[in-house]
DNA sequence: ATTAGTTATGCAATCGATTACACGCGGCCG
DNA sequence: CGGCCGCGTGTAATCGATTGCATAACTAAT
């Protein structure tokens, strides 16, 4: 029957106090006596008031609202990671907006609005390709904006970071298949300009060198982080003469697509060929064969990157030097990984000496 | 060097003008002089100038703003729904504020929270089992609150709603199977509160009953839409001695899972099984086989669903009648199902008189 | 008893943008 | 020539909540 949704007028009036003192009993109770208190109460709840907060903002000029700027939320990878912050952020109190990140000015546009037009307190940033130059304008302003990057490292820019440690994991990894007795083993690359792609190249070239193995470029197959990719890249492995034995993928999806394509011709994981994929999605242990992946403590990454984005700006100085976590990612090994087989389909090889 | 964000007043008095005509410049650049409208954006390009988007919420009680509450975003079949959202609410504008609707009382609240106070102008619901009573409250009243439900019917509920024919998709995805032969077909089951494996299970049945099957009971295992409860349901059909030749399940994952587990015990499929599954995942065509499955318009489900949502809150009175959009799914047919086999693994059966 | 300190409350300004209303000016019509 | 209309602009109220300052009522200390 009410005309209109009750303000914080309606609720002083019918508790005969000011609306000073209404604000005071829901924001800082200590500060009102126990009956005044209990009049508010008894007010709002019979008027049905709930906080208007675009005013709150406006005066208080916080949004309780955070906004998280990603480049896919397809990609279950960051899916997963959206759902932790998301977690986070509500147990805090605070909303989350999203952000879809294509390329293009556009939307680079769009996510400074939400920034300058005081909608959101703050940026949770899981792109490292956006460009430093604005975000430091952003960040970099009198009434700066707090921004933590997380999953992707912006190399210098000085920003808050979590992160997992994706040169050492691919290091992991590609040991994994060294250990297995592999020699001959090459890299399903994941996009060119991208950051994580390049540390997982970097992992998996410490790998090889560590062990004195001498890469083959023609080995590192082109790749875009998806399954297609993985699927042409199984077509020019499958046009060489010299094949790798083992296969480190930048992840699960491009692993998958890849296996799906040398199975179409007969190749079969683990028997002609091992693979490791890095994410551990959720379709990892149950595809065919099960995958052997490196797992990022994906909710842990979500749930530190937001809460460190809060403390900031709740407290701009809580964190004094740029922090940087970095989350260690674990191997679990499954069945696409086997001890190499002498003279399996591929050329096991004559510079294959050990196993 | 700016002491602050610059207002709308830093805007005026540059531009000589007054604040009110600044404002008319810039939402209304037709009732200006086109003088003066230079003079303004030359002003704004100097200054800096960024709306503040809660002065302009508090005035004009609007957020631009949508609230998206769904029960798991990393579900990739939400997920992808959710970025079509994201981009038509982009198109036009609007900022996405997500909810993850686990269980419980106190999501409901924040829910609540979220549109009363002003911070989302409507909500894009993709959940059935949301308490009908309070949905009503919040569009009930004098000034009431945009719905919008998607992907989940809530019947008798008099709500918009765009979602896709689950009930019709479901029959003709066991169509499929009994056109390849198969008379012995059981039905992995989602969840059993969930509006959408009611409705799948509908079609199933009346698939069989069109062909004048009669259903067996054991032959419906319990689902959950994961793929860890296809994987127990696999158990349990292996310890059957009277087997299904074929499976429609609810959906990819949960048939992802119950093809892993059979194959854990030498049950392959095509060859002693067919299964069709739902959704069409990114995986689906790369799975092993490559999975049948029916495809739902995933992309125009959310857009149209976010379009309407828009729309409505435009203009209250946009639409009439409550809205009913219903989007036709399409089988994908790949290599999960076959013609079935005479005495394959299973009993193939005395009750198969055909093929 | 006077003063200082504490507590609870109210008054009114404030946050930034929008908009109803009023005003001045020029043109047009009768 | 006078009145009317409409365009472009300014003035000031308004949206709803918060908060600095003032004040009143008490308590405690000297």
């Amino acid at each position: 029957m009410e005309r209109k949704t009750p303000t914080i007028q309606d609720v002083a009036r019918f508790a005969n106090v000011s609306t000073a003192t209404v604000s005071r009993a829901l924001s800082s109770p200590e500060k009102v006596s126990e009956g005044t208190r209990a009049r508010v109460s008894e007010a709002v709840r019979v008027t049905g008031y709930t906080l208007n907060q675009a005013g709150r903002s406006l005066r208080q000029r916080s949004a309780k609202t955070i906004l998280v700027a990603l480049p896919d939320i397809r990609n279950p990878f960051f899916s997963s990671i959206l759902d932790a912050i998301e977690r986070e952020a509500a147990a805090r109190g605070y909303g989350v907006l999203v952000l879809n990140l294509y390329f293009g000015h556009e939307t680079i546009r769009r996510l400074q609005d939400f920034l300058l037009s005081n909608r959101a307190d703050g940026l949770l940033l899981l792109d490292g390709s956006v460009d430093t130059n604005l975000l430091h304008a952003l960040a970099g302003q009198a009434d700066a904006i707090p921004i933590v990057v997380a999953c992707e490292e912006i190399p210098n820019s000085g920003f808050h970071t979590v992160l997992t440690d994706n040169v050492d994991a691919a290091e992991r990894a590609t040991q994994h298949l060294i250990d297995l007795g592999h020699r001959r083993i090459g890299h399903l690359l994941g996009p060119d300009h991208n950051v994580v792609s390049r540390e997982r190249f970097t992992g998996f070239s410490r790998a090889l060198a560590a062990s004195g193995l001498t890469p083959v470029p023609e080995w590192s197959f082109r790749g875009n982080f998806d399954m297609e990719s993985g699927f042409s890249a199984a077509a020019r492995f499958l046009s060489m003469t010299e094949r790798p034995t083992a296969i480190f993928a930048a992840n699960d999806e491009s692993a998958i697509g890849f296996l799906s394509g040398l199975r179409q011709h007969g190749i079969i994981c683990p028997r002609d060929i091992s693979v490791v994929g890095f994410d551990d999605l959720g379709v990892a242990p149950h595809y065919v064969p099960p995958l052997t992946t490196m797992r990022q403590p994906r909710e842990a990454l979500g749930r530190m990157a937001a809460e460190a984005l809060i403390d900031i700006v709740e407290d701009p100085d809580a964190l004094g030097i740029p922090l940087r976590i970095v989350l260690r990612s674990e191997l679990v090994v499954r069945e696409s990984t086997a001890r190499i087989a002498r003279g399996g389909t591929n050329k096991a090889g004559t510079d294959n000496p050990s196993s």
